[in-house]
DNA sequence: TCTGAATCTTTCCACTGGAAAGACTAGGGC
DNA sequence: GCCCTAGTCTTTCCAGTGGAAAGATTCAGA
């Protein structure tokens, strides 16, 4: 038997991923990762601690990547204040299992101080997007500025009915992206 | 020991909302239940089937709870189009448990019949919130119309963010209803 | 009172995540 | 060359979980 898997700890994210996309997270088994990662069912304790400490890597993996997708986002078009919505679904939509641990704080250990990072990179980037669409730089964090807080919202809220399977997929003819553009279309612009 | 509980249905549905409300619903355990109900752990399958058997009556039960609700609301006020949607964040930030199980179709059989009418019901009920605020009866199902996928996404979205804290929680002075009435003026009325 | 249906228990099983302790391996200092 | 420490992985154990199967108890109606 090998002793030591060499890049254990990405390739049981990788597997996590894998299996919650097609499984869900509650499902996810830690010695299922072990049998497919061909490692014991503890091996992956010293990279992560537990159940949960995989979870919080996942998630601030997750949060880094949608990070760099809203970043490389081309906001300059004549709707280009809708692009950043959209990038934001359609990373959801290609990443189900990272974002269904993203954003469900239960799973992960909050205070964790690399997701915390990640967190607030994130929060910068979907900042980006809003002053878009509000014409200038807007003040405060998302949370507190109630017209980034419904462009976050909308955003978020398609995903996450979209990730359930609460839409249409195709069914209609239009793509998920094409929809998305024209619900994102739909929020007032102040000007 | 007693035999026959008398209303273990009942009990047992009671007893999973306060826990999956507290824990999660993925720390959510039978046994638990069980103990929480004075009953052994295999006497909720001639009511439920199994896990998943009780989950889906858990969220058949939050549909027409929320059905309910938005059926309750009055809407003849100025702002009147907004307040379905204030309803349903109201509703889901009280019945955190239902609301969680509602959405997530992975942990329901979605082929029960009392579920799906149940879901019917309350999708009609949403139309007549979108009715009100596109100005005429709204055509389609919530999930074909843009505007009505607008404004389900984006208040389906806030309760989402606002359950898995990460929303203020009053920090800012502002209670979580007046927060989303702020919101939800932002989606642009057509007319 | 008898009987069949409904409701609950007991017992068993395979599986899960985590704790503890030990085995192996790599690489830097001598 | 060797050793020794830190890092990585395994073995073994344990309490807890959901579900299957079979049997016990209670209830309602003829």
């Amino acid at each position: 038997m090998h002793y030591h898997h060499g890049d254990l700890r990405r390739a049981m994210l990788e597997a996590a991923a894998t299996a919650i996309a097609a499984d869900g997270v509650d499902r996810l088994s830690i010695r299922g990762l072990a049998r497919a990662t061909e490692v014991s069912h503890t091996a992956f304790r010293h990279h992560f601690g537990d159940r949960r400490g995989l979870l919080t890597a996942l998630a601030a993996q997750g949060y880094a990547g949608m990070t760099q997708a809203l970043r490389a986002v081309d906001r300059t078009g004549p709707e280009g204040f809708l692009e950043t919505g959209v990038a934001y679904i359609e990373w959801a939509l290609a990443h189900p299992a990272h974002f269904q641990v993203m954003f469900r704080p239960d799973l992960v250990d909050e205070a964790d101080p690399a997701l915390q990072t990640a967190l607030g990179e994130l929060a910068g980037a979907l900042m980006l997007g809003v002053a878009d669409f509000s014409g200038r730089p807007s003040e405060g964090a998302p949370r507190t500025n109630p017209l980034a807080l419904a462009a976050w919202s909308l955003t978020h809220g398609f995903a996450t009915l979209a990730l359930a399977g609460n839409l249409p997929s195709g069914e209609t003819g239009q793509s998920l992206p094409d929809l998305a553009r024209a619900v994102l279309r739909n929020l007032a612009q102040p000007h």
